[in-house]
DNA sequence: CGGAATCCTCTTCGATACTG
DNA sequence: CAGTATCGAAGAGGATTCCG
């Protein structure tokens, strides 16, 4: 009976959504969930390392706090999934993501990496980007596309509708162009990178990947009275 | 020796920022820091129930990731602030604050409360408001104020330069504005709100409080291919 | 008094084994 | 496939002590 959990007991909405989703692991999972609805399975595999214990765990408590729910429409595939609720800590996360693209640089290359978590990383940098055309990419095997959406830009696996430009590329120039500040165009002279398209288009694409969402830092620390 | 710590292992850009961020109390802390310069023995004081030897761990493990600096600068009053880096998570904080707010309406009211939490509920309301006069806010005998800063709107603590707007209230009706929808015109109604200023500009400030920031959730998740 | 280190207990995590 | 059960190892919580 793990009823008595640990609670920061403050009148406060951070502490509060950390009472719920800073145990460890759990941003990871919702994380997972944000890609697709997933398996007991799935998630076991999608995050190498997490105890199947942790996994059931956290999996209650999240279902328990309205953020997700198991479906079984598909008979004898029950799956979990956000719901509306959970699906709306995609903003935190997604600034979380932004905020931690620093760390990608530094990092050990011999980390884990699963392709789909570029889906992840490609909805952080093209958030806020207007007028995306249709674009696919090919990475390491897998197939995932972006497209504007009702005033957003929506990243999804699987191929694009009507792509207007293919991006083939490897892991690593998709994280440097969405972390360290690389174009896509620099990307492409350095031949890791093929770009299919119109080439006006492609130079559409080139410049929403390098709009970078600035929306940080707004504010201004001031020492107070 | 806590040298070898947990990590995800995880090249992903937000497993990278939870092996710096995720432990517990560390956001909490980083939260103290975003309203103000705190010296060790005001953390302590201001997050009620970490135990002494946590806070000087994470403080050490904030400073190694430029996260946290110690300044010296007034003699004999040591204190710990935010780097230009560090505050940066001030976006992701607020986002988080923002989706939390469910919580607060069901919380118990007699959970921990300090009125500089305000500062940061007050920070994420506003977030994104345009045009807002310098308002002073006096709840529970603290004073803080907003105002338009640069594109974005700066609160922090002590009294406004010069306020158009002077709102006095309680604790709740603040927290009730800033989460559950209340309108600010309406807690004045209910008279735990008072507001001293020209009419127009009450009217602009109960706009902007009601503007919560509609940024979220603008992504549909679609069952992948 | 500010800023910790130490010690001890209790909870949570992690790894493996096991079950409907 | 989808979890429970178990158990040793970290990590957290609280009190006390130490140092400049």
């Amino acid at each position: 009976m793990a009823e008595t959990r640990r609670s920061y007991d403050q009148y406060c909405a951070l502490a509060l959504s950390l009472d719920r989703i800073g145990d460890r692991w759990t941003l990871l999972i919702v994380r997972e969930l944000l890609i697709g609805p997933r398996r007991y399975t799935d998630l076991r595999t999608a995050l190498p390392g997490i105890a199947t214990n942790l996994l059931a765990d956290r999996l209650r408590r999240l279902e328990r706090d309205g953020i997700v729910a198991l479906t079984t429409s598909e008979p004898g595939a029950a799956r979990y999934e956000l719901t509306s609720f959970g699906r709306e800590l995609e903003t935190p996360i997604l600034a979380l993501v932004r905020w931690g693209g620093r760390w990608l640089v530094e990092a050990d290359p011999a980390l884990q990496f699963r392709v789909e978590w570029l889906v992840i990383a490609l909805r952080a940098l093209l958030a806020g980007a207007a007028d995306l055309p249709s674009i696919e990419f090919r990475v390491d095997g897998e197939t995932m596309h972006a497209r504007s959406v009702n005033e957003g830009i929506d990243v999804q696996l699987g191929p694009a509708p009507a792509p207007s430009v293919v991006i083939t590329a490897d892991r690593d120039s998709v994280m440097g162009v969405a972390s360290s500040g690389l174009s896509l165009l620099d990307a492409v002279k350095r031949g890791h990178v093929q770009v299919v398209g119109d080439p006006k288009t492609v130079r559409a694409v080139d410049r929403a990947l390098r709009h970078r969402t600035e929306l940080r830092s707004r504010y201004r620390s001031a020492d107070p009275g």
